[in-house]
DNA sequence: AGTATGGCGACGA
DNA sequence: ATCGTCGCCATAC
């Protein structure tokens, strides 16, 4: 039963144009703690067509859960950072 | 059934 | 700040 992600994609989607949240507290807020892994399987395996703000969960140490060098990094760095966040490294910091 | 591998997390050194 | 180590839970061989 796939409940998990509807809990996951309801919550996700109404987060805040400009704020973060952590996969483990996602996770959490959808009453499944422990399962921040899983929220990382989910959104990896997201529809292209959705207009879910993937770009908006990063992990518990304020960083971006992605190679420096890849490109999902490069995306997700560039979204943050036109919602008002500075990227340095993979560290996302409030600016 | 055992092992490896993840868009992770907490804690200690 | 950084690096290990463990714990966590689903998926894929």
């Amino acid at each position: 039963m796939e409940e998990f992600q509807l809990r996951i994609y309801s919550i996700l989607g109404m987060l805040p144009t400009g704020e973060t949240i952590s996969y483990g507290e996602l996770a959490q807020q959808a009453g499944y703690k422990g399962y921040a892994r899983q929220v990382g399987q989910l959104l990896k395996h997201l529809p292209k067509d959705s207009s879910l703000p993937w770009f908006r969960v990063i992990n518990s140490k304020q960083e971006i859960s992605f190679p420096i060098d890849s490109d999902a990094y490069l995306r997700q760095k560039n979204h943050l950072e036109n919602e008002g966040w500075r990227v340095i490294g993979k560290k996302v910091k409030p600016s």
